[in-house]
DNA sequence: GTGAAAGCGCTAACAC
DNA sequence: GTGTTAGCGCTTTCAC
């Protein structure tokens, strides 16, 4: 920077303004600094910046997994978002493991990032005593609670597993099964459905939890394990579409017709969901609008705009389709 | 730092060494210093760590996208083996776009990453110019090329292609239609398919492009139309199992029995691939061993060890199952 | 095994 | 609109 500063005829300080606030430096004199970064190929050590000004541009991400998940749109939307906005994301993850995700917000706090988008809302003591004490810029997400950390962006897991099994209810069906993994959302899931059921006066039908995160291959001996019960579900609601697919391949290997036999839902949305025969009956969720809402909300916290709304409810639909 | 040197009674140097070269302090300073950082709650500026060190400690990676795309595998295997070594990731999405991964580059060389993974082997000349000058520890992913920037970790795709059209040849189709994307690897792939063709004097199916990143629907329709063709062809190869999926639900739909009307294989061996009726015809390729690759040898370079081996192919399995 | 001195490459605050 | 001064919070080097 020295260089471009003496090839400009200018002080480190102009330069810096040249960079960082244009509008603040003469037109001449920012054309000139212009021309010398270009010819000595300055590129500035964004490092030293961070920590001369205490911002590093950077947010962190910490989500259970990437692969194959709902998460990875929640992550890319957040990306694209931050990006847009000259800040760049970090990425962990935690594996549903709350010490894990500890050990990772201690050192996403040592890298002094700028603010940290969380999944879900069950965090460790520690993780919310550090992040509060900091008061740092904090976003939960995929879920809602009337006490997050700082502020929250998603929809209620229990409410919509209420919803979908309300609808399962309307359409007739009288043992309705339930199958998730054991981590937060699912529970919530699993929670709603067990209350609509209650509501309703319903006997619940059978309930399974199965690993996370979830494989087609755990829908698929699900639904089998399941239609053992005896008297057998007459309808499965799974808490993901990843399951209630493999629950459509089996049911399909099986010859068991559907939803004459048994009417299976899922959970998300995914593309497969519309496009697959049968089309499943799912629960539509924007994992995308999560990411692009909690980057939104973590910006404007860094920018010190006091008035964020604490929740912001990105809500759910019920998608019926021809499965349930 | 300081006031926990003072508190443990030594010089901030001492605290340094203790945190990050522990066995070059005597065990009693050691404990000291340990308590005094537990006591106030110390939490390292890893920021200006960097800047007096001039190592991150952070690695970025740059896939075209990660929102249901293999990539994400890629970028869980290295987010992993990075995370137990004490890195982190940075994430940057391209979009395909080599304008938007050199705008990427440069902002990750100004944070000073202390390596980059890259995604294929195109790249914008301005790109490969500013890695090679920096000398960074650069590797590039999911393909071969016998001159990359640095080091790489893949596979051939347009062997691969190559491979399954042989396949498929072997098998007795005779009329073989290709469809894929517009991106690097899926004409590769593509140019696999013709090569193997005409090696066997072979008449090539009709080809087609579709849009990137590849949906379920777009295999639907790509079948759609390759069978209006007269003669239609009497199997479908394409660039990924996504599409190849697609192509299956519409056969279904149509009442085509595949693989007897018209034979169907992909690329990527999805955990769908196995899972469907029928099973699909694929290309097992490692996503997720390319990313922990690919962060070992950007490890081992970052460490200075210099005998990194140039290239490492991961290499790729026909797996014949039902479709074809 | 420990410490003193000298930066790393920037930006904030204030002056002019 | 531009410059001067004084750090940001660590690590490196070299000494003892």
């Amino acid at each position: 920077m020295e260089d471009v500063a003496r090839l400009a005829g200018v002080s480190m300080v102009t330069v810096s303004r040249a960079l960082n606030t244009p509008d603040k430096v003469a037109p001449a004199t920012r054309a000139r600094i212009e021309a010398a970064v270009q010819r000595i190929g300055y590129v500035p050590n964004l490092l030293a910046g961070s920590l001369a000004s205490n911002r590093s541009r950077i947010v962190a991400a910490l989500v259970p997994t990437i692969a194959n998940s709902i998460f990875s749109e929640t992550v890319e939307g957040m990306s694209e978002v931050l990006t847009r906005h000259g800040y760049q994301l970090l990425l962990g993850q935690t594996g549903y493991d709350e010490s894990v995700e500890e050990a990772l917000v201690a050192t996403f706090l040592g890298r002094r990032v700028d603010g940290i988008l969380l999944t879900g809302i069950g965090h460790s003591r520690d993780t919310r005593l550090q992040l509060m004490r900091r008061r740092l810029p904090v976003v939960e997400t995929w879920d809602l609670t009337p006490s997050p950390i700082d502020r929250i962006v998603g929809f209620s897991n229990r409410e919509a597993g209420e919803a979908m099994t309300r609808h399962l209810i309307e359409r007739g069906y009288r043992r309705i099964a339930f199958a998730g993994g054991a981590d937060e959302r699912s529970e919530s899931r699993r929670a709603g459905w067990l209350a609509a059921l209650e509501a309703a006066s319903a006997v619940p039908g059978p309930s399974l939890t199965v690993a996370t995160p979830s494989r087609v291959a755990a829908g698929r001996e699900a639904i089998d394990e399941l239609m053992r019960h005896d008297p057998p579900p007459d309808a499965v609601f799974f808490s993901n579409d990843v399951l209630a697919i493999g629950a459509l391949l089996q049911c399909e290997r099986r010859g068991w017709p559907v939803p004459r036999q048994v009417a299976i839902a899922g959970f998300t949305d995914t593309e497969l969901a519309s496009e697959f025969n049968p089309s499943l009956t799912t629960v539509h969720v924007r994992g995308r609008a999560i990411g692009e809402r909690a980057a939104e909300v973590l910006l404007a916290r860094i920018d010190g705009r006091g008035n964020v709304q604490t929740t912001i409810d990105v809500g759910y639909e019920i998608v019926a389709r021809d499965s349930a």
